[in-house]
DNA sequence: GTTAGGG
DNA sequence: CCCTAAC
């Protein structure tokens, strides 16, 4: 059935194929028309969904559907964040995705692609070599536009392939997948083609695309809420693309496990189908979620997926959640400290199973701390008894220290800290161990920055802020990343000083201005604006007795 | 123990 | 701020 829409889906759409990079190149108006681009959108996958999909939604899922091929730059935010692109193949490195990225959107990468391939001039025959260098397999489809659309698609949304130097016709890379693909049959994809598509393209090579992305919603979610962080992210991307070698992490335990956790869930619920991810389903280019079963030598099963992480296709293996470590320190503290409690252990333990759902456990609401219990769920007990403590003690405790700390200016290191926690009786911010950065202290930061150089913050923390026992190096060093944030971001446009955020006080401009100034020296500087700034010299040099190195 | 980065 | 991998 799904096979037959989708013929039929292709018929409706076969100029749109043919003129795709025609269409692509007039789109190139920053992606602000959004209801345009999914008419012309080369997979034409959307064709059919989107009609009921309300006009807002759209972006999402054209971004989600059409990964790379439409880098309109402003509706990317989570794409930004993995980097799906993160290593252009050679030829694209100058030209390619990072010019893309700027707006002039979908050509670039489509018509590189293209370029390799020229599908329109293909033959039947050499499509299906090319399909079969594409998903590592053979195919008896005889419909060229499905081959095109297929083989387009295909490549589209491995674009990440090109970490590994891809080229089509590489034939290390082919034979490799078909290696890993030799088990697709032939039949498991013309039933289901969207999906044996996806399957092909995670396991013959390191890309990650999913068919399904919600796991990722949460965590991209939060980010996109915040605009600058939106902006700011898109801009690392970039930066990160020309920055030749940043440290590439692997997934930290807390990545894995609670990824495999919502996969597991989701997985068991995606039999129940939920209808957004059925047939014609986004196709994220973030991860394969379906996991990817590896057997060893030894015969165990071993399952992992495929991820993008540092934009590296990374092995994530599948894990199930295990209970995280001991119990933190200051619950043992709080045995000492409250003994008595033990006795209503049992009570509590449902209690406790119960904040990890519940969303609006709004007074003790901090992330970290409902992180924390999440942690912690199979230890109901230390979980609750913690919450115990933020409650009675710590309430009180923070109280009169969260008041008394506004004003606080270098004098103040009362280094006994009583950890600051969460007081907030309703609009009040809670945070739990904040402390604001004082101007004096940001000064100093910046000073310290000037003499040392910034990454060495140990060095900076023990010169400049001695007295200050709360600061750790990776507290300056957090700062300053903010710093620098804040420094590059002021808006250029000026209008109203309204737009300036209430929340902490606003730095004052000399000081964005020192900072980036040594950002520049440093070679910290976001590459996008780097050249528009005159960045007028040595305006409070004499304030700093800094000859910096 | 420090640094770098993501959350 | 927290966490944690990489140094």
């Amino acid at each position: 059935m799904e096979v037959e829409d989708f013929l039929e889906d292709e018929k409706s759409e076969m100029h749109d194929v043919a003129n795709t990079e025609q269409t692509m190149g007039s789109i190139g108006n920053e992606g602000s028309s959004s209801e345009k681009i999914p008419l012309e959108n080369p997979e034409g996958l959307l064709k059919t969904k989107t009609s009921e999909v309300d006009a807002g939604k759209q972006n999402a899922q054209l971004e989600e559907t059409v990964p790379s091929s439409s880098l309109n730059d402003n509706h990317i935010d989570q794409s930004g964040g993995t980097g799906e692109c993160p290593n252009p193949p050679d030829g694209m490195m100058e030209s390619g995705s990072s010019a893309s990225a700027a707006g002039t959107g979908l050509k670039p990468d489509f018509s590189k692609l293209n370029g390799e391939l020229c599908l329109d001039k293909l033959s039947i025959r050499e499509l299906h070599e090319v399909f079969k260098a594409t998903f590592g397999r053979e195919t008896t489809v005889k419909d060229k536009l499905w081959l095109k659309r297929r083989i387009s698609m295909g490549l589209t949304n491995s674009c990440n392939i090109s970490t590994t130097t891809f080229t089509i016709k590489d034939n290390k890379w082919v034979k490799k997948d078909e290696e890993e693909c030799n088990k697709d049959v032939d039949d498991s994809f013309t039933q289901d083609p969207e999906v044996g598509a996806a399957d092909v393209n995670c396991k013959g090579s390191p890309t990650s695309h999913g068919s399904q992305s919600e796991d990722h919603q949460s965590g991209s979610g939060k980010k996109s809420r915040n605009n600058s962080l939106e902006i700011d992210s898109g801009s690392e991307h970039l930066n990160t693309e020309q920055r030749a070698a940043k440290r590439i992490r692997k997934p930290t335990k807390r990545y894995i496990e609670e990824l495999s956790e919502v996969e597991s869930r989701d997985y068991s619920q995606k039999l129940i189908s939920s209808p957004k991810s059925v047939g014609l389903g986004q196709i994220s280019p973030r991860s394969c979620l379906r996991p990817v079963k590896n057997v060893p030598s030894d015969g165990r099963t071993v399952v992992t997926r495929l991820d993008s992480l540092g934009g590296s296709g990374v092995q994530v293996p599948y894990v199930s959640r295990v209970r995280r470590s001991r119990p933190r320190k200051n619950v043992m503290a709080l045995m000492k400290f409250n003994p008595s409690d033990m006795g209503m252990a049992a009570q509590l333990v449902k209690k406790a199973l119960g904040v990890r759902s519940s969303q609006t456990d709004d007074d003790i609401g901090s992330k970290v701390l409902k992180r924390r219990y999440a942690d912690q769920i199979q230890q109901p007990f230390f979980a609750e008894l913690e919450k115990e403590r933020q409650n009675s003690v710590m309430g009180r405790i923070e109280r009169g220290e969260n008041l008394g700390r506004s004003q606080e200016d270098s004098s103040g290191d009362n280094s006994d800290d009583n950890v600051v926690t969460v007081p907030t009786a309703k609009g009040g911010m809670r945070r739990k161990h904040h402390r604001a950065w004082t101007l004096v202290e940001v000064m100093k930061l910046v000073e310290g920055v000037s003499k040392c150089g910034a990454g060495r913050w140990s060095e900076i923390k023990r010169l400049a802020f001695a007295s200050y026992s709360y600061r750790t190096s990776v507290d300056l060093k957090d700062k300053w990343r903010n710093l620098l944030k804040a420094s590059f971001a002021q808006a250029p446009p000026d209008d109203g000083m309204n737009s300036r955020k209430p929340t902490s006080m606003p730095i004052p401009e000399p000081i964005l201005v020192r900072v980036r100034e040594l950002a520049e020296m440093n070679a910290q500087v976001p590459p996008n604006l780097s050249s528009s700034k005159p960045s007028v010299g040595s305006r409070n040099m004499h304030e700093t007795k800094s000859g910096f190195l």
